[in-house]
DNA sequence: CGGCGCATTGAAGGAGTTCAAGGTATGTGG
DNA sequence: CCACATACCTTGAACTCCTTCAATGCGCCG
């Protein structure tokens, strides 16, 4: 139910409106001054607070003062209602911060249209949660527009990378993302023996390295190209413009993190239990999944044994004995370094 | 720098405000009608749009409406800029959804004023990203003040559930989140094998289950209380209005899953190479960090080995041993099943 | 053609799991 | 309050799966 908080010294206005809103199917709280109008606040959290101007204790400048000093309150659509209708005092309110001015007398019909209009403002920023999102690409045509994407790739300095080259390192300091044009990128971990991890694979049309910059911490791991690879840079105030600027872009932005904190519990189950058959068989599974998104046929995958063994988290020879084996098997084609998915299903349902 | 739409059709007013508003030092551009000003608007997405009302081809009306429907646009602060002082076109701009209504002829500073306060206003949401954040407790308290925790616990059904209790289990469907009043509760997920790895744990005042709610899908994982709990209900719609209703709430809990998204990297890490010691030191030094946040000397770990052993990732009877070992090197003590750390710092840094 | 990087195969070794059995604490019912 | 059951902890010994070390093979490029 929708709550409204009136705040009006006059108890007969007070009674008057109270029954105009609860016609209309709001929830009425009063106050009879600022300062229990502020508590009101406070306690019942309303949808949208009314206020007179000129009450006595605290008047509605201070209210309004108040309310905008909450960190809680401060969304709160705010609403004068007064009898003061020259051009200046309409315009100090406005000044003062209100979302709207309506000068008594008024319709009913007035007030309640104008509360609607800012409770459904108010509403743009409570959307339920949306599922489904490709990756971060969307966000950015969302907030942007379509052409963003387009934009990016002409307008911005590109830069480029070697294959192997370190794009950055854990412990620096972020200062921007990237956005891939072209080319593949891997993120890692290494333990204290220097054993490499690999916990992120990036293609063309994925965004890298945000999660320090929405922590404001260091890079926790190190990005290197593992082909050549175009970058476009887009710089930190940017970034936070993009995701600041639009709730449903932070909306869809959680998503994408909670889904990444899932996929992470997933790993962690399967790393710390599975046996190496199963590992890598999931490991094979994941990156068809991931990059045989249109489950082509003749889709291969394509990565050193090295890598490939980082991604699973086992030894590089445990690794290629076990293609080897599945191999064997007829479940996976060896061409070269490039594998072939040949019996998708029986490699999903791989028994431990 | 921020940036100003002006669409007006006179071509003498429109210069004159556009000198007045680079003055103030904002970036102007502007358009000359209703269609125009749209294209500009979704082109430059700029942090402001003033707009005239009375305009050929499209009028105000029609670009407010349009501003409204475009998701990029939405977010955008509009401001009426008209003749037209009337009372009644004044309230028919304000529900048609603007932000302000400046009727001319104005003075410069009561329109770089109405300028300033809606550009605040909107500036609300773009916070940048804060750090530090201790749980999501912070979150409820950001928005909804300090007692709404202390209502939770008195008001809401508070459901009991016994050690070894089923709260939630993997596959099932998510309706509400759970806040625990007292308690100790775990999550884990099992492999093919039947065997449990730990992956969340949670005591007093925190929240349990919302990432299924955020992602829409169902529990990854089973959550079973670890002793007698008792935990407060929290139905979804709530929990979304929690989070839709202040970006600065969004933001923090981006930076809350953010960190956690890095922290299951770093236990991935950990898990796929790290020897049974280090995985075990390691354990014992992220309990410690997690429950005994005031460094308490008297601190000891209380958990069964079983479960010690889920959250390490490795055998009840190696960690046993290993827990022997560490005993006998005078890192840590065996006080019956609990256990004291000795030496925080060797442990920390233990070799692999 | 020789050197480099990567892939493969073989054999040895070991860290950690598993199975089995005994020990200790905790609680319950007579 | 004791006896008994139950759940949890600890220790021993065998075994296994995976890693490691080492050698060889293969293909590519200057």
């Amino acid at each position: 139910m929708t709550k409204i908080l009136l705040v009006e010294d006059n108890p007969e206005v007070r009674e008057n409106m109270t029954e105009i809103l609860e016609l209309a199917g709001y929830e009425v709280f009063t106050a009879p001054n600022g300062k229990e109008g502020i508590d009101a606040a406070i306690r019942e959290h309303p949808n949208l607070i009314l206020c007179d101007i000129m009450m006595p204790v605290l008047d509605g400048y201070g209210v309004l003062h108040m309310v905008q000093k909450e960190a809680q309150l401060q969304s709160i659509p705010f609403i004068f209602l007064t009898a003061k209708s020259e051009r200046n005092e309409i315009r100090k309110g406005m000044e003062a911060g209100a979302d709207d001015y309506i000068t008594k007398p008024f319709d009913s019909i007035e007030l309640l249209n104008a509360i609607e209009m800012r409770l459904k403002k108010a509403e743009l920023l409570k959307q339920p949660f949306q599922g489904n999102l490709e990756g971060v690409n969307e966000l950015i045509a969302v907030s942007y527009g379509r052409d963003y994407l387009e934009e990016l790739r002409k307008d911005r300095n590109i830069n480029r990378y070697k294959k192997k080259q370190i794009i950055y390192s854990e412990g620096n300091h972020p200062s921007r993302i990237y956005y891939i044009q072209k080319g593949k990128v891997k993120t890692f971990k290494r333990n204290d023996d220097g054993k490499e991890l690999i916990v992120g694979l990036y293609a063309e049309g994925d965004f890298l390295g945000y999660l320090p910059l929405m922590e404001g911490r260091t890079y926790r791991e190190t990005a290197e190209a593992m082909e050549d690879v175009e970058l476009s840079i887009i710089p930190r105030s940017e970034f936070e413009e993009l995701i600041g600027s639009n709730p449903m872009v932070m909306k869809k932005f959680m998503t994408i993190l909670a889904r990444n904190i899932e996929e992470k519990a997933e790993q962690l189950l399967a790393v710390a239990y599975n046996s190496l058959r199963k590992k890598v068989a999931d490991t094979l599974v994941t990156l068809n999944r991931k990059y045989n998104r249109d489950h082509d046929e003749s889709f291969h995958i394509d990565l050193s044994r090295e890598n490939l063994a980082a991604i699973a988290g086992v030894a590089k020879e445990s690794l290629i004995r076990m293609l080897s084996e599945l191999k064997e098997e007829h479940l996976i084609n060896l061409e070269g370094r490039k594998i072939r998915i040949l019996n998708y299903a029986k490699l999903e349902d791989m028994f431990n």
